[in-house]
DNA sequence: CTATAAACGAGACGGTACGTCACGTCTTGGG
DNA sequence: CCCAAGACGTGACGTACCGTCTCGTTTATAG
């Protein structure tokens, strides 16, 4: 039976908070952990005490805020080619903003360092869109709008990887239109 | 005139084969200055004379290694497609080993934290990729093999950060067939 | 007129036990509060709800402990310096034991840090031994073994610390046959 | 050849004389390695670098002091008895100062924690003075004045004991009073 | 026979200090 | 002027304890 004091909901909260806003300011690699804590207004010992490393706390912080994951499902008005433009077009938008982009610099250079925490990111960041992705177009196939033959996971996987490469090549991030021509090229071949 | 004792290029040299060992052993974040100066036989002082950061040093490390940059120009044999996944599979090879995806990595996670050296990164690892595609591409595009409005810049970019975007994922590295699958859903809508 | 739950006896016997052990084992510095609660199997606050500081819990233990306060009375067999020298080489086999040095070390540190405590250790654990000398040289004196003018106070102070200072350096604990000796000494100008 | 920089001795008096202060101010036990690192203006790794614990650091400040250890010869009139008054009365007016009081404190703190420290504070800040007294007394012996018989040694250690036990006790600092009583009461039954 | 109130074991909390590591700079002595 | 060595002031690391504060749970008295 377990008995003590219960974790503090409210300190979790001004954890994750001031690392979002700590992650913005300095970036990744100077977050510090002293930081967090001063920031937060707890004890170093409380961040140590619930997650095991600077990655885990800034991963839950990027996917506690409902933001980045960005839970929206794409529209289904029966053209594939104009719902994933839709789609993406609002996805290019959230990642390009300096809260988007600065996360998704943080998260990677957290991946970089982590096999563990980037197999995490990677399920519940980047897999979460190449699923949606995919599940709309699997209807668009079976629709036949798409080709019977049409590598549906390669599509979905090319078009997240072409953009966040571009997020995270920092000199032409993608813009709204790159994202109209990224459909095109990748659908064209594929369409029925 | 500069008097006074020459730069020691085995020092250089010493630190850069440091560098790059330390990278593969424990990654860039677990990387410090203090080990490169151990292991190479130098003094600090003689890394922060040359290189202004950690970011710097791994970069010229990554860079001075004749295998990341890969120089080897794409073949023409005519046919655009193949001569494409021919090119790719050989990288995908290159970028997969555990070298290769060490310093991919490592310059993913140096240029997440430093604008000036994501910009030198990509110019100097990235581009020069990007550019003999393009260049390939426009040959194809002039012999009458891709249609003339085919957005080449956006299929070079696209190919590249596909594949990088699969590397930094980590839990689905690409294969050589990956990269003939890529090629293939690219190229399907841009030719003739 | 009180209700609620009784001061557990048994843990208040657990804590001081506890404290003894660890005591012996770690010494007065490394001792804390943590330890000796886990060891005794009690909550923190146990502690802290009726001791007020480290130093209050080891003086209670080594009180409570009845070794250390020796409430032994001097013998009077009639003979001054014997029945002296019957009674000190007593306490200094005691106080020469590792559980009579380490409590005496770990008193003198705590009373090292709070003149309050201090005082109560002088009052309950030094003061006692010089009474009882005093008490019994004063019968000495009033008996005409004693030079009317001889200091008691004095006296029973000099024997104690001497002693004491001989267990405290540590490289030359004192034996039974220095106890005879001091006895001489301070006697020897004291006696009629 | 030992090349480097040379240790810098500034920082060891800024260390040792920060201890000091501070010991006087806060005692031994909440003397901290970051209190005397800040005042000292150093890091604290150059107070690790050099010290192996809080205790040697306050050794060496206590023993770097001039005043503690008190290098003053005894002076010798021919009359051994007064000679020995009158510089047991200066050591007591030292050793009830603040200042002498708190480094006794602090020194004995320390050493109840530490044999090694214990050993190496007995030799360099007890024994001395034990050492002066018993040569004092040898010549006195050699003079006549004393008996052949007295044994030197467990006067010098009673008369330096008996008046430390005092100071550590506190209720009762020692006076130059209680200096002269004590020569008395040793000496007498030596003399011859 | 219940309330209710205090003490209990447990353990999370905001903090302070620990002793270590790495930073980037400075000093030393030697090419 | 460069170099290897290495001490320096700074500051973050992750851990240990501090003394306080909830949490149920247990044990006594009071109604």
């Amino acid at each position: 039976m377990p008995s003590g004091r219960k974790r503090s909901e409210s300190s979790r909260q001004a954890i994750l908070e001031a690392t979002r806003s700590l992650l913005l300011e300095v970036g990744y690699e100077r977050l510090t952990i002293d930081q967090i804590a001063a920031r937060a207004g707890v004890g170093k010992q409380t961040i140590y005490r619930w997650w095991a490393s600077k990655g885990e706390v800034v991963a839950d912080a990027a996917l506690d805020d409902g933001v980045t994951p960005h839970p929206v499902a794409l529209p289904d008005t029966g053209a594939i080619r104009a719902d994933l433009q839709t789609w993406l077009r609002q996805w290019v938008t959230d990642i390009t903003t300096p809260e988007g982009t600065g996360l998704i610099l943080a998260l990677t250079a957290a991946g970089s360092d982590n096999k563990t925490l980037a197999d995490r990111l990677y399920t519940q960041f980047s897999a979460p869109h190449e699923d949606r992705i995919r599940d709309r177009l699997r209807r668009a196939q079976s629709e036949g709008q798409l080709r019977a033959d049409a590598d549906l996971e390669s599509i979905a996987s090319t078009l997240v990887g072409a953009l966040l490469y571009r997020v995270l090549g920092r000199n032409r991030p993608p813009t709204t239109q790159d994202a109209d021509h990224l459909v095109e090229l990748v659908l064209r071949g594929a369409e029925a």
